[in-house]
DNA sequence: GCGAATTGTGTATAAAATTGCATTCTCCCT
DNA sequence: AGGGAGAATGCAATTTTATACACAATTCGC
């Protein structure tokens, strides 16, 4: 499916156009050939976190919201009874630590390198249930904590 | 006139509660006396920096645009020429990384250890100047960003 | 104090954003 | 292959937000 080449695609028209309308971010998109109702750019950005602020013309503009991902992780994806988890350079222990500490159900232990690591899941949990537990959102941005 | 009023009203609204929408804040207004209408709500939230975020829990939330606190990041205090940053639990090498990452003059160098790091600034730098870099304001639950 | 310019506000309405629902698409699993 | 769960999306309706216009209030020069 396209949303994630949609998606990105967002995210560099945020970044580098000044975009004031969903409307207008979907006129922007149809011509890069990204088909979309303005419903789903709604999602998109709600998913993105991008938010419409107020620049310093006293216009509107979309943006992302600083800070807002949780810093530093990137994706995750489960093979077998692991979970593959990437981060930014460095972090993959901070991140290792953080799901250590959420103790969710069938999770064994973790192991992390520089960048990436590997949650190891216990036999008769579902790796992919995990993963969902994590908040995970399809390997987008999203990563929101569970309360 | 009331709007100074009428706007600090606002501001502590928005801090305090969870508010999603410019009708319930109208509400909230009314309940403490200050009549307004929505349309003047539309004018003070963009004069005040006020945007629409997406929360934790994925619902939408009123905030201002200027306050987003860094992950993880709880304090920052000077003693001589050292920073002593707290962070949340095992996010201090996380956090020093990406100080390191920033380069900033003066920063000789982190060490992190689980919920804590210091950074030494240099012979003939000002600790203090580097925290003022870095974004802290006022040891409170701060660290934002000035732009 | 007086008029002109500026600022603030309400009303009505236009514009923009969100959401419920139905449908389609994608993976997995057996 | 077939079935089913969850994700993605469009459409339509609704809700929310922004603004054009008119008028009242305030400020500022004299």
């Amino acid at each position: 499916m396209n949303k994630k080449l949609r998606q990105e695609a967002i995210v560099r028209i945020v970044e580098t156009e000044t975009i004031s309308s969903q409307k207008s971010l979907r006129k922007a998109l149809i011509e890069k050939g990204l088909s979309v109702t303005q419903a789903t750019l709604s999602r998109d950005l709600k998913e993105l976190g991008v938010i419409k602020t107020v620049d310093d013309e006293g216009g509107y503009k979309y943006a992302f919201r600083e800070n807002r991902r949780a810093p530093f992780f990137r994706s995750c994806e489960v093979s077998g009874n692991l979970l593959v988890v990437r981060t930014d350079a460095g972090m993959a222990p901070a991140v290792a630590y953080r799901i250590d500490e959420m103790g969710l159900a069938g999770v064994l232990g973790t192991v992390a390198g520089e960048d990436t690591l590997l949650a190891v899941v216990a036999d008769g949990h579902d790796a992919r249930q995990v993963r969902r537990e994590l908040g995970v959102r399809g390997g987008g941005p999203g990563w929101r904590r569970n309360r």
